[in-house]
DNA sequence: CGTATTCTTGACTAAAATAGTCGGGAATAA
DNA sequence: TTATTCCCGACTATTTTAGTCAAGAATACG
């Protein structure tokens, strides 16, 4: 789990599909203008989220991109996974050429704790983000986890 | 909020200190040698763990670095945070330029989104992950925050 | 005292990832 | 048939990450 500014850009880019997108697809030129990304690289962000089957495309005038499911049923996680191939976390591949010694120890917490991340984002969908519109306005953070969990 | 390699460099190392460290300091080398992170990498990132008060050191033969607090009172976030100063999320910077586009809106959405992210890691403490030593051994990811809660 | 050890600092470099560019193509609505 | 849009691959620039090097300051210990 990695969590960079890639990711930021697709899940600013699946959210400007949930809300900009009804019943017409959305093409890369209106999210490239709103969001402030270039064209080719949303191209090829999209590229990675249509083999991930997050997005559906139609090509031609009027053509454009649309949420292969419905905003309530895509996960923040799965739109990172799908443009930022996850990293190898551990430096023995699962070789197990560093057994007993305490480097093992660490990387088995640093995936521990990656894959918990991994849960947490698998629970806020983009319909969460886009009901949470406007309530949390400030950048305030300072309630913890009874309030994030409220989110959903 | 960021999470990268080098976020897990220093987790790993502070988690070496946390373990390795009792009643004398731990040496970066030895640190280097167990965790396999280059000696002179090491120390930039000391460097700023030191600055943001997280580890003290003393110098000479036997010095090396501590904790500067209990394990149970270090927080994943705050290492973090100490290694891998934040990135600015909005294109804006605040200036109210795009005030009524959807720019913002995404912007402030994803401000959300990371500093619950932030919020969730400044839950889980060196101690904490010290605790969980083999009762999460595997991969294995699948309960949600019920279980992830439960790490504290 | 002298010396080995260890942190401290800054400048520099190599490698990798990120972000963006370009050009050509294929599908399709109008 | 044409403009629009996705599609794809190769290329480039920039930034970040990781590592190197060298000089210096503090200190424990013999």
């Amino acid at each position: 789990m990695k969590l960079t500014t890639r990711g930021r850009y697709a899940v600013a880019a699946m959210l400007d599909l949930a809300i900009n997108g009804g019943k017409r697809p959305v093409s890369l030129a209106d999210i490239s203008g709103r969001q402030e990304i270039s064209l080719s690289y949303l191209e090829q962000l999209f590229a990675k989220l249509r083999r991930e089957e997050l997005v559906t495309s139609a090509r031609g005038p009027g053509g454009g991109y649309r949420l292969a499911r419905s905003g309530a049923e895509i996960f923040v996680a799965e739109i990172i996974d799908a443009v930022d191939e996850s990293v190898d976390v551990t430096n023995c591949q699962g070789k197990g050429n560093c057994h007993h010694g305490e480097t093992c120890l660490t990387h088995h917490l640093w995936e521990d704790l990656s894959g918990q991340i991994h849960d947490f984002l698998s629970q806020i969908s983009l319909g969460d983000l886009m009901e949470g519109r406007g309530r949390r306005g400030s950048t305030q953070q300072s309630d913890g986890v009874l309030q994030t969990l409220s989110l959903r």
